[in-house]
RNA sequence: GCGCCCUUAGCUCAGCGGAUAGAGCAGCCGCCUUCUAAGCGGCAGGUCGCAGGUUCGAUUCCUGCAGGGCGCGCCA
């Protein structure tokens, strides 16, 4: 249970019973941990917030509150502090039966209802089937994986959507890459410099034109008059070879994410929206609507690109929904632009009955965010809402030196790359280190130190060494004692010590954390909540070095090591529980 | 020129309209015969970029300004 909004309704029900005035505005009334502990385990602000709508003073209102929460038997103190605030200190036995709901829920601790079962997209990676993906791509992966498996866990029915950019000039740059590597593969004699279209140069297409010639021998070539190989007309090769390498380049994205074990559960095909005329079909929506014209945009100021020149394009009218300026949906050559067919995408994945989706793109992207905002909000009426997770450039670096990252000079780190050398956990975890627009500094020598330093192995420590110590204790005890639900039902009073009851509190915040997470959309905070536990922890452990009477294993008290027990295997669900959801393995040993 | 993001301790960063703003690193002082010292405790360190506004209350919301990043009509 959100142990918050568990007492939010009571603080509510008793303001019900104070008859105030009729018609109070409840919606701010908060209650949530005092910023400082020092203050008790809960406050609220509903005294302060409620007082002038009441014509009451603050303090006045506050006491009467507090003298009905003082009868909640679980309310051991409702003090009034500060201006206003009311501050409810819990019974410890208050604090046991969380723990014990630890146990018994077990991994599933912290599962929210928020979701109500609604239902949410989820779009992230969406990177250009052109080539290997870079460290950039994996931010936004990891960020939309765990965005994802957070709103599950909130009670939403997530769906993981990859929109594949299957359509327009860059797969057919692509696909005449590989096209000469094809030719190469023939054994055709045929050079860079005088093939203009080799564009994506990297060796990742040379595999793919031995393919291309193990499926195809030289049908898709022809022999010119000297009987040498050439190129044959763009018409009779684009096709296949321009399909079968987007196939390659997604095998291969596939294969990346699957190192990160990320996998989506639909992959949404730009080419097959366009070519089913969804297109068309939204655009109509919206030009029935009065929302598309034929207009000239002004040039942006300042900067004059050198080859404008002013003419009239095919327009939506995006500055009626808060965009800057409008929006051109047709290019001069009279196909759509890349945000015609992104409309009728999202216009797809609203009637497919997503209300909410989330986005995850490169900062890069950011002048695109309120366009397509516009679009959903003139497509579904304001029924459907779209949040765009920007995430800001990442940074490699090694020993503090920056790794310079270049196509040209062959320099280009791949994220393939990355996670071979750090592994998944490590990426993970390190990419939930920072808010999403924050830049990244990503140091391949800090992130595999072993020390508290790195925030991973911190957290991961923390968790096996509460797998230790269970381990160690079935040594000695029998099995049937150290089940979880054994554990729950131990003598849990006995957990008296400060530091034990700090730590417990903290578990107790998890479902919390989970709900509020999930709102603002912000897996990064479950990677601070671990290291906020695992220092909890950590400590704990330590004052068993100072104090041996402190140490979870006892020899002489037995009931007293059966609810320690309990503390240590609730650590261990809540650490896993939350490192399971950031798409990090939990280590049962260091 | 315009838009978006950022600006919090020496450094790297958390911070949900709330009270005396928190971690880690670096610095200083301590803690290992015994559950993993890959750890822990303590000390010190701040005009929350600047100026206004809204509010009982602003690091948090709004406006303006400054500095940094990203982007800016037929690329995706």
């Amino acid at each position: 249970m959100n142990l918050f909004s568990h007492f939010r309704d009571i603080v509510v029900a008793e303001l019900q019973a104070l008859d105030l005035p009729a018609g109070l505005d409840l919606s701010r009334v908060a209650v949530e941990p005092p910023r400082d502990p020092a203050h008790g385990d809960i406050a609220t602000n509903a005294a302060m917030v409620l007082a002038k709508p009441a014509g009451l003073q603050p303090r006045a209102l506050a006491e009467r509150l507090a003298e009905r929460l003082r009868r909640q038997s679980a309310v051991t103190a409702a003090e009034v502090a500060g201006p206003g605030f009311i501050n409810l200190r819990l019974a410890d036995g208050f604090w046991h039966a969380r723990l014990a709901e630890i146990l018994r829920i077990g991994p599933a601790y912290g599962d929210a209802r928020i979701g109500g079962g609604r239902k949410v997209n989820v779009e992230y990676v969406s990177a250009n089937p052109t080539g290997p993906m870079h460290v950039g791509h994996g931010r936004g992966a990891v960020l939309g994986d765990a965005l994802a498996a957070l709103l599950a866990k909130a009670g939403y029915e997530v769906t993981r959507e990859y929109y594949l950019n299957d359509a327009g000039a860059q797969v057919e740059a692509l696909a005449w890459s590989a096209y000469f590597r094809y030719l190469q593969a023939l054994g055709a004699e045929i050079d860079e410099t005088s093939f203009a279209a080799f564009q994506y140069q990297g060796d990742y297409l040379v595999p793919v034109g031995e393919a291309l010639k193990a499926t195809y021998g030289e049908h898709l070539a022809e022999r010119g008059a000297d009987g040498r190989l050439v190129g044959k007309p763009l018409d009779e090769w684009l096709q296949p070879v321009r399909d079968s390498t987007i196939a390659a380049m997604m095998a291969l994205i596939r294969a990346d994410l699957a190192m990160l074990g990320i996998e989506h559960d639909v992959f949404a095909s730009e080419r097959a929206i366009v070519e089913s005329g969804a297109v068309d079909r939204a655009l109509q929506t919206l030009d029935a609507a009065g929302l598309i014209y034929v207009g000239t945009l002004e040039p942006p100021k300042g900067k004059l690109p050198e080859d404008w020149e002013e003419r009239p394009q095919t327009l939506f009218r995006s500055t009626q929904f808060g965009d800057d300026v409008d929006r051109p949906l047709k290019k001069s050559d009279g196909s759509w632009t890349y945000f015609a067919g992104d409309i009728a995408y999202h216009l797809d994945k609203y009637r497919r009955g997503f209300n909410e989706m989330v986005d995850v793109w490169g900062a890069d992207h950011g002048g695109y965010v309120k366009r397509m905002q516009a679009a959903v909000t003139a497509l579904t009426g304001g029924a459907a809402r779209l949040d765009v997770k920007l995430c800001q450039l990442v940074s490699l670096f090694d020993k503090g030196v920056p790794v310079r990252m270049s196509k040209r000079a062959g320099t280009f780190v791949t994220l393939r790359e990355v996670v071979d050398e750090v592994g998944k956990d490590v990426f993970r975890f390190v990419m939930l280190t920072r808010r999403n627009d924050q830049a990244l500094d990503f140091d391949f020598a800090k992130v595999v130190e072993q020390s508290k330093d790195n925030p991973v192995f911190y957290v991961q420590y923390a968790h096996a060494r509460a797998r230790s110590v269970l381990r160690r204790a079935a040594e000695t005890r029998p099995a049937a004692t150290l089940t979880p639900e054994s554990l729950a039902s131990a003598p849990l009073a006995r957990l008296t010590d400060p530091a034990e009851l700090a730590l417990i509190r903290h578990l107790a915040g998890w479902p919390r954390l989970v709900e509020s997470a999930a709102e603002a959309h912000e897996p990064h905070r479950i990677a601070f909540y671990l290291q906020e536990v695992a220092a909890l922890f950590h400590g704990l452990w330590n004052k068993g070095n100072d104090d041996a009477s402190l140490r979870f294993l006892l020899d002489n008290a037995p009931a007293l090591t059966e609810a320690r027990l309990a503390l240590v295997q609730a650590v261990a669900v809540v650490v896993a529980s939350g490192l399971t959801v950031i798409g990090v393995t939990p280590a049962e040993e260091m």
